[in-house]
DNA sequence: AAGAGTCACAACCGCCGGGGG
DNA sequence: ACCCCCGGCGGTTGTGACTCT
């Protein structure tokens, strides 16, 4: 329990500071210091306790006070020294020259908290959550949390997040092939296609041969196939993520484990070659079709011919995927590949 | 245009530890 | 050893601004 309030404090003023209390309070500690918190409000003429000018100078009049949005720069000092230090506002806040406990600690609730959050990655543990086992479902999440990897870039290479990359970027593009087909409005061709996607035959080792099929169908609805159609590796992998995935659901505290023991095993790093883990935004900037120019462009074209830029990157997913989930999005993408083939309804 | 909902941030609250008497 | 004062800290709240419907 804290100190009771002295018979003084009781009615003292609460609430907003006017700038004439403002004023009153840097004029006095400009001539005399602050001395006292517990006196200064006397001295000044202010009708306040002492705490309370004590915080409104730390927190809002005090000269070194550097206002005005954080650069990605503290963004990305404040990510890292939370991961080390938790909620140590002030000691987060020595590190951060202007900057004060209380600006880092509402900056952190009210925006890189829900970052982190919506890119999957804990705040407290500044690990992926692993409470998002519909895959599909967390797309955005598992895209974001593939990418974390490259925003720490003071912490070292995590294969989980390599493989969630590399996962991601093939189940990306399932995804995209099915809001497209969704999109397409065509209940026949997206059944059809979807079934040879999720259905037993897709688990039976014959998808490598249902992959023409799969193209042919984008082709045949869409003019054109989205991001040059599938590779028959990528097929591959996505079988074996499939199944992998089966296997995790299955055994959901292996998988717990697994995601949360970044990096013990290095020869199982060796193994995954580069080639296999893609950046997720070269997934898109790194084809070379026209269509694709749609996602540049609702990405940031601004952004797209800047690599270095991660955490417009990570924004610019977001927005993406949050997109994503309009179904007119999805026709917008399909308007451009193939105007002519989309139903005048 | 207006009401509802959401967001951002300044300010407050309660607790703690250090220091002095 | 105990009590009290003070400053500091992290968590929470109140409210104005903004957005959405």
């Amino acid at each position: 329990m804290g100190r009771l309030p002295s018979s003084e404090e009781i009615g003292l003023k609460k609430g907003p500071w006017t700038p004439e209390e403002d004023r009153l309070l840097v004029d006095y500690i400009r001539e005399h210091g602050h001395g006292s918190w517990r006196a200064l409000p006397s001295l000044a003429g202010l009708n306040r306790c002492g705490k309370s000018c004590r915080l409104r100078w730390t927190n809002y009049l005090r000269p070194d006070i550097k206002r005005g949005k954080f650069s990605d720069e503290e963004e990305q000092t404040i990510i890292n020294l939370h991961a080390v230090l938790g909620n140590k506002w002030s000691s987060i806040a020595s590190h951060l020259p202007g900057r004060t406990d209380n600006e880092i600690k509402n900056f952190w609730n009210t925006h890189l908290r829900k970052k982190l959050l919506q890119m999957g990655i804990d705040p407290v543990t500044h690990k992926p959550r692993t409470d998002h086992l519909n895959v599909l479902a967390s797309l955005p999440q598992l895209l974001a949390a593939a990418n974390f990897n490259n925003l720490m870039s003071n912490h070292p290479l995590d294969i989980n997040a390599l493989r969630l990359q590399s996962d991601a970027t093939t189940l990306a593009k399932l995804h995209l092939l099915h809001n497209m087909l969704q999109a397409l409005g065509n209940p026949a061709t997206t059944i059809e296609a979807m079934n040879l996607i999720s259905g037993p035959t897709f688990r039976e080792n014959q998808l490598f041969d249902e992959l023409p099929r799969i193209n042919s169908l984008l082709e045949a609805n869409t003019g054109n196939l989205p991001f040059g159609g599938f590779a028959p590796h990528e097929v591959t992998k996505f079988q074996l993520n499939f199944i992998n995935l089966e296997a995790s659901q299955q055994h959901q505290p292996q998988l717990s484990e697994h995601q949360q023991q970044p990096m013990k095993d290095s020869s199982f790093a060796a193994d995954i070659p580069t080639s296999s883990t893609p950046q997720l935004p070269a997934l898109i900037s790194a084809s070379p079709e026209h269509r694709l120019s749609v996602i540049e462009n609702k990405i940031n074209p601004n952004e797209i011919s800047n690599p270095s830029s991660t955490s417009t990157n990570f924004e610019a997913w977001g927005d993406l995927m949050d997109d994503v989930a309009n179904d007119y999005y999805w026709r917008d993408i399909i308007d451009q590949a193939s105007p002519q083939s989309w139903p005048i309804s």
